[in-house]
DNA sequence: TGGGCGATTGGCT
DNA sequence: GCCAATCGCCCAC
């Protein structure tokens, strides 16, 4: 059975934002697993910030990072595992000139490179304007819902060790970040 | 109760 | 490649 993380490599992401509804093909996530995870929030117990994590899975799990980024998860395990997954990078498909506006850039309506938009976890919340609002709510309905896409086959999945856990010790080195092979729009450091 | 730090990003050398 | 930004969280004191 594939890992809840890699089932959820090309579904799509929409989000209702002030001016409109935006969305991205998920290209690259990141499994946090529970208790047996040092790198994961949830690894020291459940506490106000991530008390989400420990809850049944369907809902989000949003954060505030570094004084100034939010990340976006989506919690997977049973109810009391408190294991998770973080959305690193999305494909823009719809609503590119609304995210180029949310993310600030200059050009926005024109050109981009890959990535610019949503390739890394605090660019993609802020192309989708996801902020702690929506830690908690359900994943499957708007403002934010995620519907299936066409399944990566095996072969097109590339794993490798998450990025920005080296404190988790042995764990750092677990291959749990899964991408697109090849695709342009993954964060940085390239898997 | 306070100090160190983070599942990041962007700008500058 | 290096580092500052910026603040909520958490644990040690």
């Amino acid at each position: 059975v594939p890992h809840a993380a890699v089932r959820l490599l090309g579904c799509t992401v929409e989000a209702d934002t002030p001016d409109g509804t935006v969305a991205v093909r998920l290209v690259e996530v990141e499994a946090y697993r529970g208790a047996d995870d040092p790198a994961s929030h949830s690894f020291r117990g459940r506490t106000a910030r991530n008390a989400v994590m420990f809850g049944p899975p369907g809902h989000l799990y949003v954060y505030f990072i570094y004084g100034m980024h939010f990340c976006l998860n989506a919690v997977t395990g049973e109810a009391g595992v408190g294991s998770a997954v973080l959305i690193r990078a999305g494909e823009p498909l719809a609503g590119a000139v609304r995210m180029a506006e949310l993310r600030g850039l200059a050009a926005a309506g024109r050109a981009t490179r890959p990535g610019d938009l949503a390739g890394g976890p605090g660019k993609l919340c802020r192309a989708l304007a996801i902020d702690r609002a929506l830690d908690g709510a359900p994943l499957d309905r708007p403002p934010l819902w995620i519907e299936p896409g066409e399944p990566a086959a095996d072969g097109e999945v590339a794993a490798s060790p998450r990025v920005g856990v080296d404190y988790a010790g042995e764990a750092a080195a677990w291959p749990l970040r899964f991408a697109l092979r090849g695709n342009p729009h993954v964060s940085r450091p390239r898997p």
